[in-house]
RNA sequence: GGUUCGGUAGCUCAGUCGGUAGAGCAAAGGACUGAAAAUCCUUGUGUCGGCAGUUCGAUUCUGCCCCGAACCA
């Protein structure tokens, strides 16, 4: 099996610079792990790293889409398992580092996604109410509608779409199937006390903001872009004049403390992790971890 | 110094015509198979500023005190 090492954490922990360093001592390419850093212009808002770390290390997966074009987890799936297959055929480690734990965990494991021509019509059942919806789908697909709550309507309206994309259902499809590793992994995780990552998280956005986010998000405002993303999506109201700069700030930053919770259950609950505490551990650490899952 | 309005959950406040309280936000936990930086769920005991009085019973009424704001001197 082809081996592949994850280093994934919340966001602001510090992936980065580690990452630059095992890439460089392991013979390592990047392959991004990050929803939000595919598109290009999402720079500053999605702490891309810089071309000056860039070319310290190969990277993969960066820039590869343009700002409102339509990505999915599926269309990352297939794309990090060629640049797996590649990097490995060049005798380099794949290491794979980011925050968007669904995506690495889809890439990484057996996840099956049915193939679909057609794309999602948000706008199809506008008219009916969450619970009708619901509804609808106990009659299609009992066994998935219990699963989601009926609020969800994202979710219930995916497992409706399938159906009707494709005369089976969602829980049809996936039957039992609990998915397995497809390669040789180790994750990596970092971690940091939850008080000092929420103050990194902060000080982290106001440089967003002095780095010149307004102007990031501006230019695609100007090309009537709308990104749904922390760092971009706090900024409609201020472009409508509700809310001020400095409330654009205290939001994005709320945002962010939550989305780091969230990283935090995906990888915990989801995923198996070996966790080092960015404060408590030594590099080094990090360094015999990942050396002695090279030798087995 | 006087008058008025406030002092209730980490924050902003609601409320109890007297039976010891509840929203939003924050925070914590969780779900997740083609939008995932998305979407959704769960969790609220706090000397109701302090002391005394009235009362079977006070956070609620009364008095005094402390703190804050505004206004008048």
């Amino acid at each position: 099996m082809k081996k592949v090492l994850a280093i994934v954490g919340p966001t602001a922990v510090g992936k980065t610079s580690i990452s630059i360093n095992l890439a460089k001592k392991f013979h390592g390419e990047i392959i991004n792990g990050d929803s939000v850093q595919v598109y290009k212009g999402l720079d500053i808002g999605s702490a891309k790293i810089t071309p000056e770390e860039m070319s310290l290390v190969p990277h993969h997966l960066l820039d590869i889409k343009e700002p409102g074009e339509f990505f999915s987890v599926a269309e990352y799936q297939e794309l990090v398992r060629n640049k797996i297959n590649e990097i490995s055929e060049r005798d380099k480690l794949p290491i794979i580092v980011g925050g968007t734990a669904f995506y690495i965990h889809a890439a990484l494991y057996d996840f099956r996604f049915i193939k679909e021509e057609k794309n999602i019509d948000r706008d199809k059942y506008a008219n009916l109410t969450d619970e009708e919806l619901h509804q609808m789908l106990i009659q299609i697909d009992e066994k998935e509608a219990l699963k989601i709550h009926p609020h969800n309507r994202r979710r219930v309206l995916r497992a409706l779409q399938i159906y009707e994309n494709n005369r089976m259902t969602k829980s049809e499809f996936l039957k039992e199937h609990t998915p397995k590793p497809l390669y040789d992994i180790l994750i990596i995780g970092l971690d940091w006390d939850r008080k000092k990552l929420y103050e990194r998280i902060n000080q982290r956005v106001d440089m967003m903001l002095e780095k010149g986010l307004l102007k990031e998000v501006e230019m695609l405002y100007h090309k009537g872009i709308k990104v749904d993303a922390i760092g971009y999506k706090e900024f409609d109201d201020y472009f409508l004049g509700l809310i001020s700069l400095d409330e654009v700030n205290e939001k994005i930053k709320q945002n962010t403390r939550h989305y780091a919770k969230r990283q935090l259950t995906y990888f915990r609950n989801k995923l198996d992790v070996k966790w080092f505490d960015v404060e408590k551990t030594d590099v080094e650490d990090i360094y015999n971890e990942v050396s002695k899952w090279l030798r087995m």
